[in-house]
DNA sequence: GAGTCAAATCTTTTT
DNA sequence: GATTTGACTC
């Protein structure tokens, strides 16, 4: 990395007042923010728990997280980065919110919706919402019930984000925008009803939370000295006044972006908010730095991108809306060789995609081009009939294609055949999906296809078992006489034990694209205990079983298939090796790539508002529009394409199906908003010496990735196989029993502790226990959507209770409770929960329950052992970190009731070295991916979904 | 050259 | 539904 030039040297060292730092692209933003962290902890002496960092996006935020710890690390400095606020602004309002939860409408195990929960949720509560007068207007009123609810969770969302009054919005004299005030009060009384959470109303309860009482935010203003904040641009109103409460007097508020790349205006985003930062303090004291110099892109490229933004007209009645700056190339010697170009077929789509197929092998032949990640393709959308003919035209033509937003997912093989499998084993289908005779639905079509795909395997003889099998199963279920003991979930795992389906298994998990049918497998298994979940379904019942059917093919399915679902994206590495990625140009900000190849030139400039949105931003939202309202169509196209320019760093190509409009109806490509970029460009094949232009390497961001003790070392110790399935591959477990019944006895006693550590000992009475008790079970059945037998919450209220009767009311000597370690590796960062740290000052016991009976200690040796291993480091943790000494370690079972409950272990602290050096190895084996195991680990097997599976291939 | 109309085409982006 | 273009009118 080259050093600090000036200007960032001055956005480091600024660390006291208001900042704001205008970065360019490639002006080595991230590279700056790393550094004034560095800075911080290192010449500051600033603790972790004292910053707070917002990113953009998770992904950025681990990128920051490797790369603050790797600076570290090389500096040999150790420390313990896990304090640090760093995530989303969504992620640090979660925090907070988990938090002080008792402060908030929010109850144990609320439940976080994305947004397609969050549609379906309004989809099933619909009729509610339809009572409301005008309410038609606001949803429309000839469209479908889904339609419906997506229009209504888009206005109920903007509500959210703009703050606005409902009060007021009731008192409208417009019809639709009462309705909407009235809407967004069902809506609000609803979540909670239902104990949950969507990605907007985070925000909005955190701002509540800030607003509703003061001295929690005073509290955590007062512990957050530094606040930066990546991608300002891209913050909305109500993340604006969150960061502004959080920051408190002090103000150490450091803002970077670039007004130039705000893209997210659909979600309330705007520049008004970078542009306009200075202003929000008394007179000079907001320090300014511009980040102008380019570091990444070939001078040519820069000389284009500078141009597009300098042609366009950015001024409106008098007032420009761009903050004018010019982006300039660093000192580096470039070659004086072609760097921007375009690609151009004519006539007839297969023209294009030969023309391009051609450029890349021409690069990939007499070029530098050494891996086929150095190139990215960006478009508007990637989802497009053109856009993924391109790319099945190169993948047939043996060029990979990494394009995980394409909206594939229902085209896979894979995908298809279980369909078409789950149809099979219900033979009553056809007849119960129509609701009545004349019944359509235009997805049915795409279902029989499935169904036809699947027979046509059925037939083949290797597939002879899955035949007999599915034919026994599916009589079965055709006069189902009795509960079956699965659901959907429960039928998808014992549809793996056969080579139709467990051959995508076997691909390895290394390469996102080879590993791609085994992840999309896992992502059914995903979708299909979402929806048990959701309809609260177990079982099969006789009853039941042909609703549900109705319920999963006519509602659930149809409704992922029209919304499209996303593979899985590896967020690990940077760009996939051994492929060209697909991106949406949203998808690639922040990034860069050697080549870039920007595509979608037929679009154009559109309005993005509608007569409601005029309605709400006239009279209701907090300020007048900072951009004219006419003129946002186009600063936002500009921008969006300057942003898809800039990623480039040795070749940019502008590559489109030229053709002229000829008749109604047709169009020119490029549209005429590039028309003046694109026409003096020379093409591809004019020139030669883009053969001699050195491509970049992709740069290689390790990301660290977290490891629990509970959740990842010890599942892999106790079954590899198992860590492959539901922790790599994330394989979604049918839900059971058995793991209820042990949170719920861990999240009572965790209320017993905490109400101790507050004081407030004298609350610890059977009467409070056994109400924490029941209401940490109502949210956690809501949540999991499984039940205990009456008996078995008996004896789980029994095992808290009798706890509470062996501590004697004596609290005294609890110190912490739920308390988070971490250990930052060079590698990796292990992770884990201490449940109660008890003793006198200066020297501590460490404890952890289990909520089982005491096991036998000398067969279950090995077992115990492993727990005094992970024990040892937790005891070390303690010790670093609080400089308490910690005497012994204890397991102690809620389970056991003669007997003494504990199992006490000695602290040995001089095998910590040889515990963590084990740990080390266990990760390296997740990493490499070995998954060897000797043999299977029976007695767990029972309750693993995969043991059908394992019946056949082990 | 400005304005209007009809017909054809394509209709995201993310936490 | 928004947008584009050609055909049309004035």
């Amino acid at each position: 990395m080259p050093k600090l030039n000036i200007n960032q040297l001055k956005a480091v060292q600024t660390t006291e007042g208001p900042v704001l730092i205008i970065a360019g692209p490639g002006s080595g933003k991230t590279y700056t923010l790393v550094e004034r962290i560095y800075y911080l902890i290192t010449k500051k002496r600033v603790e972790a728990e004292n910053i707070l960092v917002a990113t953009f996006t998770e992904k950025a935020a681990n990128e920051l997280m490797t790369r603050v710890s790797n600076r570290l690390h090389e500096a040999n400095i150790s420390f313990n980065l896990n304090e640090m606020y760093l995530g989303t602004i969504h992620s640090i309002c979660l925090r907070i919110l988990e938090e002080n939860r008792e402060y908030t409408r929010l109850k144990k195990n609320f439940m976080l919706m994305d947004q397609f929960d969050q549609q379906y949720f309004l989809y099933q509560k619909l009729n509610d919402y339809l009572q409301i007068p005008n309410v038609e207007i606001l949803v429309g009123e000839r469209t479908s019930r889904w339609k419906k609810a997506e229009n209504l969770l888009k206005w109920i969302n903007k509500v959210s984000e703009e703050m606005l009054d409902i009060e007021e919005l009731k008192k409208s004299t417009e019809i639709q925008v009462q309705a909407l005030g009235y809407c967004y009060d069902r809506y609000q009384q609803q979540l909670e009803e239902e104990n949950a959470l969507d990605f907007s109303t985070i925000q909005l309860e955190a701002y509540k939370l800030l607003k509703e009482y003061p001295q929690i935010t005073s509290q955590l203003s007062e512990e957050l000295h530094y606040l930066m904040i990546d991608e300002y641009q891209d913050t909305n109103t109500i993340q604006e006044e969150i960061i502004f409460l959080l920051a408190g007097e002090k103000q150490n508020i450091c803002v970077v972006g670039d007004d130039d790349q705000g893209l997210y205006r659909f979600r309330g985003a705007t520049i008004r908010n970078i542009l306009e930062f200075p202003n929000k303090f008394p007179n000079e004291v907001c320090t300014q730095v511009e980040l102008s110099t380019n570091y990444r892109s070939h001078p040519n490229i820069i000389q284009f991108y500078n141009q597009w933004m300098e042609q366009q007209n950015w001024n409106y009645k008098g007032k420009s809306f761009r903050y004018d700056k010019k982006i300039v190339p660093n000192e580096d010697n470039y070659p004086n060789s072609s760097a921007v170009l375009k690609v151009s077929g004519a006539d007839v789509l297969d023209s294009w995609y030969e023309e391009i197929y051609q450029f890349l092998m021409s690069l990939k032949e007499k070029g530098k081009l050494t891996d086929w990640n150095q190139v990215a393709f960006l478009f508007k959308s990637v989802k497009n009939s053109k856009v993924t003919g391109l790319a099945n035209y190169l993948e047939e033509k043996n060029i990979p294609v990494y394009s995980p937003r394409s909206n594939m997912y229902f085209d896979r093989e894979e995908v298809r055949l279980l369909i078409g499998a789950i149809i099979f084993l219900f033979p009553q289908f056809p007849e119960v999906r129509k609701w009545n005779k004349n019944a359509h639905l235009d997805e049915w079509e795409m279902y029989d296809q499935c169904f036809l795909e699947f027979t046509n395997e059925l037939r083949k003889p290797e597939n002879e078992k899955l035949l007999k099998w599915a034919r026994k199963k599916s009589k079965h279920h055709y006069s189902l006489s009795e509960n079956t003991d699965y659901a959907f979930a429960g039928l998808f795992y014992q549809l793996l034990q056969f080579d139709l389906f467990n051959r995508y298994l076997e691909q390895g998990t290394e390469g996102v694209r080879d590993s791609r049918p085994a992840r999309n497998l896992s992502l059914f298994s995903q979708l299909l205990t979402k929806f048990e979940y959701l309809h609260r379904v177990s079982v099969f019942t006789p009853g039941k079983v042909n609703k549900i059917l109705r319920t999963f093919f006519n509602q659930y399915l149809r409704f992922l298939i029209n919304g499209g679902i996303n593979e899985y994206e590896d967020d690990s590495g940077y760009a996939p090796s051994g492929c060209i990625s697909f991106l949406t140009i949203h998808q690639s900000k922040g990034l860069e790539f050697p080549i870039v190849i920007v595509g979608s030139l037929e679009s154009s400039p559109r309005k993005q508002y509608s007569d409601l949105d005029e309605v709400l931003q006239e009279d209701f939202y907090r300020k007048e529009p900072f951009e004219p309202l006419s003129r946002t169509k186009y600063y936002d196209f500009w921008r969006l394409y300057y942003t898809a320019f800039s990623r480039a760093q040795n070749l940019l190509v502008l590559s489109c199906l030229e053709s002229k409009a000829s008749g109604q109806g047709t169009r020119n490509v490029p549209s005429k908003s590039f028309i003046e970029s694109y026409k003096p460009l020379k093409s591809w094949r004019e020139v030669t010496d883009i053969y001699d232009l050195e491509l970049e390497d992709v740069k290689d961001v390790n990301i660290k990735k977290e490891y629990s003790f509970t959740s990842h070392i010890n599942i892999f110790e106790t079954c590899a196989i198992q860590y492959k399935f539901y922790k790599d591959l994330e394989f979604a477990p049918v839900r059971q029993g058995a793991t209820l019944f042990g949170t719920l006895v861990h999240q009572t006693i965790e209320d017993i502790h905490k109400a101790a550590l507050k004081g407030e000992e004298e609350k610890v009475t059977s009467e409070n226990v056994e109400n924490w008790f029941e209401s940490n079970y109502k949210n956690l059945i809501r949540k999991e959507r499984v039940y205990l037998a009456p008996q078995t919450q008996i004896a789980a209220l029994k095992q808290v209770k009798k706890y509470v009767d062996r501590q004697n009311n004596n609290w005294s000597h609890i110190k912490d409770a739920e308390v988070d370690v971490s250990l930052v590796k060079d590698d990796y960062v292990l992770k884990g929960t201490i449940d109660l740290v008890q003793g006198e000052d200066g020297s501590v016991d460490i404890i952890d329950f289990k909520s089982e009976k005491k096991p036998d200690l000398v067969k279950e040796q090995e077992r115990l052992y492993h727990y005094k291993r992970q024990l040892e480091v937790y005891a070390h943790l303690v010790e670093e970190r609080t400089g308490q000494k910690v005497n012994n370690m204890h397991l102690y079972y809620t389970g056991e009731d003669n007997s003494n409950p504990y199992v006490t272990f000695n602290k040995d602290t001089k095998s910590i070295d040889k515990t963590i050096n084990k740990f080390d190895k266990i990760v390296e084996r997740i990493e490499e991916k070995d998954y060897w195991i000797a043999e299977r680990p029976i007695k767990h097997c029972r309750n693993c979904d995969m043991r059908f599976y394992c019946d056949q291939k082990l």
